[in-house]
Parts: C-alpha cells; sequence; structure tokens
DNA sequence: TATGAATGAGGTTTCATTCAT
DNA sequence: CATGAATGAAACCTCATTCAT
C-alpha cells in the first residue's frame, strides 16, 4: 500500500508489454504493425497477447490515452494560471513538445497514424481532446487580437491547425533521432509562431 | 492533329481508374485502401484492375508521380526568376498550396501516407523530390539571413520542415471541404510564417 | 490446287501463332505458360487468339498431334520393313531421336509435361499412341529373347520405359542447346542400350 | 532423453503436414497442387498452413532437401570405399533406386516436376547435388575407359545423363503401384547399362 | 483479324483472434 | 501465463476466356 504511492513501481508485464507495443506501433505504423511483431518483440507468441489485452484496438487505446490525460492536465493548468495571450500559445507549445519529448513512440504514433486513428471507435477520446484543447487556444488567440496583441488578419481556427501540425511535425528533431534538444526545439518554434521569420 | 493541341485530350479509361483510385485512396488511407475499393468503385471487378495495371503500388506510383513532377517545374521557375529570399518563400508556399489544390487527393495521400509511401520502394522518387525541394528552400532561407531580410536564431533546415507540414495540413482548410479559398489560405500562410502571430 | 501439293505452303497467321505457342510451352513448360505469353510473342493480344483457337488446350492438342502422326508412321514402316529385332530397336531410337531433333520444342514439351499432358482429355491420344509404340517394340524385343539376341533375363515393358526415358532425355543434348549432332546422339543411345557400358 | 535415441520420435504436426505435403505434390505436380489440397488433405484451412511454412516454395524445398542430403551422403561413402569403376556404377544405381523406393513421393516429384523446379530459387542446391552426383560418376566413367573396362567411344556426361533419367523413371515400376520390387528393379537397370541388351 | 475491357474462378498469403492444453 | 494449433475473413494477384467494337 505505502511502495504503490511513493516508489516508482516496477512495471508489471502488461505494462512492459504494453511499452513493447508503443515502440512497435511508432515504428511501424499502426497498420502495418501486426500482433506478431509484438508478441516477438516481447518474446511470446502473438496469441498469448490475448491473455493481457482483449484486442490490438485495446493495446492502441491504452498506448495513447495516457498521453492525452497528461497533456489535457497540463493545458487546464495553462488556461488555469496565464494570462496573457502569447504567453498561452508559447506555453502550449512548450509544453506540447516536452510530452512528445518525453513519450517519443506516442508522439510519433499521433504525427503517422492521426488518420487511421480517426477509423477506431474506441479512439473517439483523442477528437474530444483535440476539441478541448483548439477551444482553449482559440480563445487565446481571439482575446490576443482584442488586446492587440495578435494581428487580426489571421483566422484563429487556421492558426490552430498549423500550429498544431508544426508541433507534430517538430518530433522528428528530437535527440537522438534528430540533432536537437526538445527544448531548443519548441523555443524555436514558439518563437517561429510569435514572431515569424522576418526581423522585427 | 489541331486538335490534340488545343481540346483537352478525352481520358483513356486508364487515367479514369488513376481518378477514381487517387479518391479512394485518399479517402480510405493507402494502406486501408483495397483494390476491391478502388474497382467498385470504378464498376469492375478488382482483378480487372490488372488489366490496366500490374500493382497497387503502380497505381500508387502513377497517381503521385505527376504532381510531384509538375511541382517540380514550379519549383525550378521560381528558383530561375525570384531573387529575393521572402518572396521565394512566400512563392513556394503559394504555389505549393495551388498544386494541392488543384489536386486535392493527391495531396490528401501525401498528408496522411507520408509515413506508409516511404516504405514503397518504387516510390523512393518522392523522398528525391523532397530534397531538391528543401535544398532550393533553406538556400534561400540562408540567403536571407545573410543580407539580414531574415532571423539568424532559427534553423533553416527546421524552418523548411515546420512550413511544409503547415503547407500539407492546410489543405484541411480549402473548399467545398473546408472554409477558404486555396489562395486565401497560402497568404494566411504565408504570411504567418513571414511575419508571425504577432503585431509587427 | 497445283501450289498447295508441291510447293512448301507459306505458314498461314495460324500455324504461325502454332509455332509460337510450341516455343513457349517448350521454354515455359505447358503449365507456367500463359496465353499471354503466346499472345505476346506472336505480337497480339491474348484475347486475339481466341480468333484461332478455341481454347489453350486446343493449342497444345494441335502443337502436339502432328508429332505422334509422324512418329505413328515411322513406327508402322519400321515395323513392316524390318525384321531383325535388334535391328527395329535401334532403328526406333535413331527414328525418334531424328524427329525429335527436326521438332524440338515438341520433344520438349514431351519431356518436361509429360505429366500434365496426360491431365488433359482432349490429349488421350498421347497414351494410345505410346501404347501402340510399346507394342511393336516389346514384341520385337520378345522376339529377339525367342531367337537368341537378347538376354532373357530383362522384363520387356521395363526396359521399354527404359528406352524412351533416356530417347526423351536425350534431347537435351542436340546441338544448338547441347553439344552434339542428334545423329551422333542416337548411334550413342543405341549402342548403350544394345551393347552396354562395358566392353564386349 | 535416453528414449530420444533410441525410440522413433513422435511425428510434430509440422512433420505430419509435411509428409502430406510431399503426397499432394506427387500426385498432381508441384505447380497443380494447391495450398488448399494441402490444406484438405491435413483436415484443416489452407491459411493454417502459415502457421507451419512461409510459403508453399518453403514447404517444397523441406520437402525435397532431406532426400538430396541423404543421397549425398550415400554417394559419398561409395566414393570413399568402392574402387571398381563397374561398382560404383552398379552401387550408384542402386542407392539411388532404393532411395527412390523409400520415398516414393519425392522421387515422384523430381521425376515429374524437374523442369519447374529449377525455377524456384531456393530450390537451387537441387542443381548443386546434381552436379556433384555428375563429377563422382563421370569420374568413375573415366577410369573405367581407361583401365579398359568400359568402352571409349561413349561420351561419359552422356551416359551419366542417360543413367538417371532412367533411374528417374524407373519407380514407375514399383511396387505397389507397379509390379516389381525395388532391388529387383535396381538390379535389372544396372545390368541393362552395364551389359546392354545383347547376349554377351 | 485484332483491340480493349471485362469476367469469374481460383491462386497464395496475411492477420486478428480463439481456445484447448 | 504461455504455447501451439487453428479459424475465417479478407488481402493482392493471375489467368483462361468472352465479347462489343
Amino acid at each position: 500500500m505505502a511502495s504503490s504511492n511513493v516508489v516508482k513501481e516496477i512495471p508489471t508485464r502488461r505494462e512492459e508489454i504494453l511499452a513493447i507495443a508503443a515502440h512497435v506501433f511508432a515504428e511501424k505504423g499502426i497498420m502495418n504493425a501486426t500482433v506478431r511483431d509484438i508478441g516477438q518483440e516481447a518474446g511470446i507468441l502473438s496469441g498469448s497477447l490475448y491473455h493481457h489485452f482483449e484486442s490490438k484496438d485495446q493495446m492502441i487505446e491504452e498506448v495513447l490515452r495516457p498521453v492525452l490525460t497528461s497533456l489535457s492536465e497540463r493545458y487546464r493548468q495553462i488556461a488555469a494560471e496565464v494570462d496573457d495571450p502569447a504567453e498561452i500559445v508559447r506555453q502550449v507549445i512548450l509544453d506540447s513538445i516536452s510530452e512528445a519529448a518525453a513519450r517519443p513512440d506516442e508522439a510519433r504514433i499521433f504525427r503517422n497514424d492521426a488518420h487511421h486513428l480517426r477509423e477506431i471507435p474506441r479512439l473517439a477520446f483523442i477528437d474530444e481532446q483535440r476539441r478541448e484543447l483548439r477551444a482553449l487556444v482559440t480563445s487565446a488567440l481571439r482575446r490576443g487580437i482584442e488586446n492587440g496583441t495578435f494581428r487580426d488578419d489571421l483566422d484563429s481556427d487556421f492558426v490552430f491547425t498549423a500550429m498544431f501540425d508544426m508541433v507534430l511535425g517538430s518530433i522528428r528533431w528530437f535527440r537522438p533521432l534528430g540533432r536537437a534538444e526538445p527544448e531548443h526545439v519548441g523555443e524555436q518554434l514558439a518563437s517561429l509562431v510569435l514572431d515569424g521569420l522576418k526581423h522585427d
């Protein structure tokens, strides 16, 4: 009882497999990755995976849900604590990128397979969470336009979409795959979005 | 003889099927779209597709190659005719988006399935073409940094990647699916990249 | 009318195609050769073959029947004209090999696909012709045993089978594919069968 | 532990299926036999075969390789132990026929489908093994010619080919399909090759 | 005669999933 | 917890054949 609160849990076999599955999904793509691939990587037969999980879709869900839960919390915190619109945009970008860096496999899955995820019924929560995030960001954008921080000739929804395509794309740049530290990537991206390419 | 120069050719059955295939690929994703889907949409049996094409992969190739050929030409023209780095960036964005608007199915395929395309051997030309484009854009970015147009604290390669994630993402906004004219989307995007969100 | 008796006919398109088909069948094997292969080699589409022939099986039949008819005649002539059993065996081997040399494609088909031919109903005549030949040869063998020319410890049917496996196999040795003239191959084979490997 | 050396192993499901596959291949021919045929004979669906084997070609390989391995060993033993060229020829024929009698399905496959086997890449070992055997036999033949045992007017390579066409052909004569015991067939064949049809 | 398009049956293979042991 | 065997649906592809033009 005590241990479960204080000490980092020894991962159960289930969690081990989930981590492996995440990696396989990221590496091969959700559609391309077979349960056999996952079993092989885990050192068991594909059929044995079904002692731990109901289906491949359930594995996908359990891989992705924690990331979104965690992101959701961060975004709510930002919304509650930060007031300046530009700072909200910056924090959302930095936090998203930091989360992606902390869970690189999951981030790659979102990046590469967003399209396919949408067709899995039990993954509907992804879209919900995205709507929540969109509301947070676009409301900040609109406030920024009102108070004169942001230009008024850009569509908020459009800017949100573009921002997040960049965020998801930027994970290709993280070490060790790419060449930059996640913090650096986040700063460059936030700066690009807020200030643009041109000087002043 | 004269007419073949002036009048738009009647599409052959092969071209008809190719257009249908492009749509199915865009709609369902390359991996998810089956040859049966394509056959059904074309009103023939899946096996009959092999009268026109050698394989599903060949269809994919023939769907995508023309877009890249056409883009390649445009980019070379820009490189040859435009000098100002900021104008090059703007033109590349506008032309890419206009091409995406002209061939919405193909654009969606690139957007949704880039990851899967990379694993099809005969589609290696996509990566080559991407490298060519990257060279053009990053060289303009570097010149812009040198002559003081662009900020010198942003990595050129990184900016290129981010730009193109946005370009591909922006196709979701075109009419009739979205709500904006492609020209408008292009201008917003170019402006966002060049000037950023913030006023001045 | 006169010309058809004296002059060698200009081959009709039908006959041209038949020759091509024979070659394709020989090269790829009857099962492996597709009507598309034949059409391609003939410079027309596979469907167009059906203006000349009812089916692939009919093509096979028309390719093979003339060889058997011709062989049948030769064998009957030998049976009618030759008396000495050893000479009959020798002549049958020489004539079979000379026929195989004259129609190399057909010979290869018999050699490689005998097994498959047996399953095509309209090719039943092949077995009939084989029975006829067997009767001729084994009768000569038995007469040879009776009159003391041949050893009496070898089974006639078995010797016939062995002889013809060698005959069909020997076509691999003809020029230009192999290294010997058909006449030479025939003499070696007849001599091997009649006198054996050992001296005297 | 001890038992695994003494008692004949219980065949695994894999081995069972392999034996069934060998039979189906022999019966219908390699090209004509479908994986569905094999599955049906094994009492499972064709797809289930792929739990045990990677492909139809792999099944063919695993069916044929043991025969060739076993033959190879026998031939090496003969080469090591026997000196007299005529005896080598006799032993090679007898052993080949005894092996063919022990594995009738595999022998029929070689006999009926040699031509098709050559086009399966992973079956290249068949040709290698054939070359090894050819070297053994032709070297014995040449030594026999030198020491006066064999006639010097027959080409060694040609005799080898003819011999083996007969050996493969002779399997049609084994009980229960044919009418003779394999040993008897072997003796007749060896005697025919060595001494010929004619008396002395 | 030939083309171009299509059929329809059947081929090999893949894969998520189930279940007795 | 895991294995080993199997299912069943569906994937891509092949090919002899047909037929309107």
